[in-house]
RNA sequence: GCGCCUGUAGCUCAGUUGGAUAGAGCAACGGACUUCUAAUCCGUAGGUCAGGGGUUCGAAUCCCUUCAGGCGCGCCA
């Protein structure tokens, strides 16, 4: 809708660059604002053109604005009145028709209603969670996950080309601890006595693990194999098992990938090797102190860093940095990463590295998703990595749900930090968000389900839309009509949470048009005109609830 | 010490990329069930947008600064 009144607008400047002689530079690509009118006082949508353009060209803005006004094409009929107001706003209220239209065209597209096509848009490689394979997900991955999984499903349905990818750093300095850890345990399980050292992984997952490898083959043999080879196949073991499991998790709260790249690809294809040699061929590594660094340029970082340690090995950043350069080669003009927010400080120098490798560093925009803290009974539950004192991903779909985890972890902007409530999220009433959406699509499913008993015709073909009057009719309607727009620029601004707070503003339309408004009336005219509306705002939460992954439950 | 994020009603948070009189929900108080689900709705009250400067027609939003909270500053990942 607002790209409608925008090339209207430009028409309009255009005409006046015309007629009017003035100097409107480039009128094709300007940016302009249409935004939605808060106060109905200023028509349903205004345009503050005028106000940004008159110093360039030489008019007071509220003179600016009316010529505007005036030279607006003649044979418009999307707009009931056209007002300049305030200091040069211009304030557009639209016709009658075009909202009945926005319900036709719902009911037209049903699911695919909010869909739109963003052809110039570049290819996006979207990166998230991506959490080392040395034990399950914890809450704040499932941060992430929902963040980049609902992400995902907005940017798809704005038309970006987009592929969803989970790095595994199953590489490393880690993986030999993790494989130790896993030998360790098996050993003591077996009766061997055995220090278990600190810095080891030692989580009970990994006991369950020793314990499963009891009765595999592997374990079976695990005793006559040289300590290399058995600690190189104990590694991978756990490595896979765990990796599984995070997959199982993350099925279960519905987020799935186009792809799990690993890095160990990355070393075994030379890939890190090529990278390595590429920016020194760019002149930016240096050696000292038997390290091989990256030169940073300028302020691009505080410091340089180590790209290949004194014993040879590459650090986690080099692989980052071939990662990273290997997405950029396979075609892709937009990398969306999401870190978790205690990643911020890496930033910088991943950056620094695409730009090294002849990229745009605007290539790569990083989200950062602050910490979750889990609320029970009002007292906060105390977690930290350092004592492995975490609650799981797992945890607490098993406690709430898949669907108010989903709700609940994209009801804040991700660059705050988010208190997820326990408690609230099972309660099952008003103060709980997802419930009170949910309810939207129940209570309209159940008015149709009432419908059919009582053999009231539910026809969808043809109302009569001058039957709805009621205020809040229209603004349920003209709220309908925000979806599509909502969307686009929540996928354009990368703010998934903008979805959540579309739909719990039209739920609180829809129950308060609901309490004052029977929708199964006497009045055959209002009624289907009722339920043709109702019916365009069951379809709008579902279609609204699928992108955030939450089910819209017929009945509650 | 340096860097990043945050600071908006008692609490939890929005705020359309700088717009018109700063908005919701909880909690508080007062109301509404013979009804298509009261799992709901209506009303009242609640503000120095952390403080102070600046930029301009216009600032919660941009810049500087002070304060407070969180996180990070490895040849870990």
């Amino acid at each position: 809708m607002k790209e409608r009144i925008r090339t209207i607008v430009k028409r309009s400047l255009a005409a006046c660059a015309d007629k009017e002689r003035i100097d409107i530079p480039d009128v094709d690509s300007l940016k302009i604002e249409v935004s939605r009118s808060k106060d109905t006082r200023f028509g349903d949508y205004a345009t503050n053109v005028a106000l940004t353009l008159a110093k360039s060209v030489g008019l007071k803005p509220r003179d600016l604005a009316t010529l505007i006004t005036e030279n607006l094409p003649s044979d418009r009929t999307l707009f009931e009145t056209v007002h300049t107001a305030g200091p040069g706003f211009i304030n557009f209220s639209l016709a009658r028709e075009v909202w009945e239209d926005v319900l036709h065209r719902i009911h037209r597209q049903k699911e695919s209603y909010g869909r739109s096509e963003k052809p110039e848009a570049p290819r996006v490689l979207l990166e998230f969670v991506s959490a080392n394979p040395t034990g399950p997900l914890h809450v704040g991955h499932g941060r992430g996950a929902a963040v980049g999984d609902t992400l995902s499903r907005l940017l798809r349905t704005c038309g970006y080309n987009l592929s969803t990818e989970y790095y595994v750093n199953d590489a490393g300095n880690q993986m030999k601890i993790l494989g130790r850890s896993l030998l360790l345990r098996y050993r003591q399980l077996m009766g061997v006595e055995t220090e278990f050292p600190e810095n080891h992984y030692r989580g009970d997952y990994i006991k369950d693990l020793a314990s499963e490898l009891k009765g595999t083959d592997l374990g079976g043999n695990m005793d006559e194999l040289p300590d290399e080879q058995a600690l190189e196949l104990a590694s991978k073991y756990a490595c896979d098992r765990i990796l599984e499991g995070i997959q199982d998790d993350l099925s279960s709260f519905g987020v799935t990938y186009d792809a799990y790249f690993r890095e160990t690809k990355l070393h075994e294809t030379g890939e890190i090797a090529a990278t390595l040699d590429e920016l020194r061929s760019r002149g930016r590594v240096e050696e000292k102190e038997g390290a091989l660094w990256f030169v940073m340029n300028g302020d691009q970082d505080e410091k340089d860093r180590v790209l290949v340690r004194a014993t040879g090995e590459p650090t986690y950043f080099a692989a980052d940095a071939a990662y990273h350069k290997d997405k950029l080669g396979r075609g892709y003009g937009l990398l969306v990463d999401i870190w978790g927010a205690d990643h911020h400080g890496y930033i910088p120098r991943v950056r620094a590295a695409v730009e090294a490798l002849g990229y745009d560093p605007e290539v790569l925009r990083v989200l950062l998703v602050q910490f979750v803290t889990l609320v029970r009974e009002g007292r906060k539950i105390s977690m930290s990595t350092r004592s492995g004192e975490f609650v799981t991903l797992k945890e607490v779909l098993d406690e709430v749900g898949s669907d108010a985890a989903r709700f609940f972890f994209l009801s804040k902007r991700c660059d705050s930090h988010l208190d997820f409530d326990l408690d609230l999220a099972k309660k099952q009433s008003r103060d709980n968000p997802v419930y009170y959406v949910q309810y939207v699509h129940a209570r309209v499913c159940s008015i149709f389900r009432i419908a059919e008993e009582r053999g009231i015709d539910a026809d969808m073909t043809d109302p009569d839309l001058s039957a709805l009057s009621p205020p809040e009719e229209q603004r349920l309607i003209k709220h309908l009509a925000d979806f599509p727009d909502m969307l686009a620029e929540a996928a354009e601004a990368l703010e998934p949470h903008r979805v959540t707070f579309y739909l719990i503003d039209l739920a609180e339309l829809f129950h308060a048009y609901y309490h004052d408004n029977r929708v199964l009336t006497e009045d055959a005219t209002t009624k289907k005109a009722r339920l043709y509306l109702v019916e365009a705002v069951r379809r709008v939460v579902a279609n609204g609830l699928d992108i955030l992954g939450v089910s819209a439950p017929e009945q509650m």
